[in-house]
DNA sequence: TCTGGGGTCCTAGGACCC
DNA sequence: TCTGGGGTCCTAGGACCC
């Protein structure tokens, strides 16, 4: 590569949750990093959210993973420092950081909330390239104290899977030509886009790396994959090749759906505690689509069954679109009521799809009219947008052990995350 | 004191209509 | 009375991502 090219750069921080952690405590007097003790970022055991979501380079060394229960990363490294998470924290850091790559280009498009693309002003030769990554992930450890690796390329596949060759701090380019050098030898599973059963079905046909799948015949692909979707084979054969021909959108598409799930304290046995769990979870997914002036006319409950883990849905199409909580509520009684097989349950879910914009309501004559409802929902929200939001909590949940107001991240989460396009 | 929570896209298969 | 085909809408669930 010796002419001036589009550049296209994927950012990743290290350890995201951990680093945030490891800098928010040193500024605020804390004089262990915890980057470089055996460390992680994992979520209660006690509430049954006790799973690794990152760790430090200490930890993975003793083969601590990310996703897996803290107590078998107790048992891999007895010594590990657990932290609890603080989204909120997490989500500054991440504004922080697409702020400071704004002051680079135009063209940030936002992956995840530690995780973004971005095209190169102008047109670079591959060494002004390098030395542009360079620039900012030195000016990101500088400025916000915790480290990006950087994948160079020309277009978004490249740059994510460039990112991943060299970690932590580090820039790493993986342009077309260095795709058989760089990309081939590394196992298939590595590549974006296939997952946990495309990897065991590849696997099965005795392709194991990256390069094996570039030189697999695309009609066989394209017939073990097509019920995926009709190009999946033909997708993962490009990308195998390293092509990806997708533009860097810097505002991500519109919301399609908004849910919440949580895991309970405990297993729920009876339908009124079960209630109770659709309620709270209704409750931030009507605030949730009130602050983005959304309704949608789809709701659905899901079921995590304790024994095995396994989840199971129930869903139904409404003449008119909704964002009252209570109504959304109902609609997830009935719809759990009628779903349940009456097994101990672990987790419930709540959501709304086939949204569109709430000024657009049309109210059919069939259905209730819930504008009283919505008006209290107007106050409650504003209450809440004031004091924060436990201020205003509903009578059910005082001293009934449930969180008034269930779902993981809350109001700022949700990052858009795209399957088949980058 | 046993594995989270937020999404997107896609297909299969049944119901229903012409 | 039996049979065919095309199309749409809807629900359940799988696969993938971070």
């Amino acid at each position: 590569m010796n002419r001036k090219e589009r550049i296209i750069l994927h950012i990743d921080v290290n350890s995201a949750f951990l680093s945030f952690e490891a800098v928010h405590r040193l500024q605020h007097g804390a004089t262990v990093d915890v980057r470089k003790i055996p460390s992680a970022v994992a979520g209660s055991q006690a509430t049954r959210h006790g799973i690794i979501l990152a760790k430090s380079l200490p930890a993975k060394a003793y083969g601590v993973k990310t996703g897996e229960a803290s107590w078998e990363a107790k048992q891999k490294c007895p010594g590990i420092v657990l932290i609890p998470p603080d989204y909120p924290l997490y989500m500054c850091c991440h504004r922080a950081l697409v702020r400071l790559l704004k002051d680079y280009s135009d063209k940030v498009q936002v992956f995840s909330i530690d995780e973004c693309f971005m095209e190169a002003p102008g047109m670079l030769m591959k060494e002004e390239s390098i030395r542009f990554a360079h620039r900012i992930r030195e000016h990101v450890r500088q400025e916000l104290g915790f480290t990006v690796s950087v994948g160079v390329s020309t277009n978004k596949l490249l740059a994510k899977m460039g990112s991943e060759l060299k970690k932590p701090d580090a820039v790493s380019t993986l342009f077309p030509p260095e795709v058989g050098k760089k990309m081939w030898p590394l196992p298939v599973e590595d590549l974006y886009g296939v997952g946990r059963a495309a990897a065991a079905k590849l696997h099965r046909y005795e392709i194991h790396t990256i390069g094996d799948l570039a030189e697999t015949d695309v009609k066989l692909l394209s017939y073990l994959f097509k019920s995926y979707s009709r190009d999946h084979g033909q997708m993962l054969w490009e990308y195998a090749h390293g092509v990806e021909r997708s533009d860097i959108m810097t505002s991500g598409p519109p919301t399609k759906s908004i849910g919440n799930s949580c895991t309970v304290h405990f297993d729920v046995e009876d339908r009124e505690t079960a209630h109770a769990v659709l309620l709270s979870l209704a409750e931030t997914v009507g605030m949730r689509l009130r602050l983005a002036n959304l309704c949608g006319r789809v709701i659905g409950v899901s079921i995590r069954k304790s024994g095995d883990l396994v989840t199971y849905s129930h869903q139904v199409k409404i003449q008119s679109s909704i964002d009252c909580t209570d109504a959304i509520y109902e609609y997830c009684r009935r719809l759990f009521d009628a779903a349940w097989k009456g097994e101990p349950i672990r987790g419930l879910g709540v959501w709304v799809n086939d949204l569109s914009s709430s000024g657009y309501i049309q109210l059919s004559a069939l259905e209730k009219d819930w504008d009283e409802k919505k008006k209290v929902d107007r106050t409650v929200d504003a209450i809440r947008a004031k004091y924060g939001p436990f201020s205003i909590v509903r009578g059910n949940f005082v001293q009934s052990g449930l969180a008034p107001l269930a779902g993981g991240a809350g109001g700022d989460a949700g990052f858009p995350v795209m399957t088949s396009i980058l």
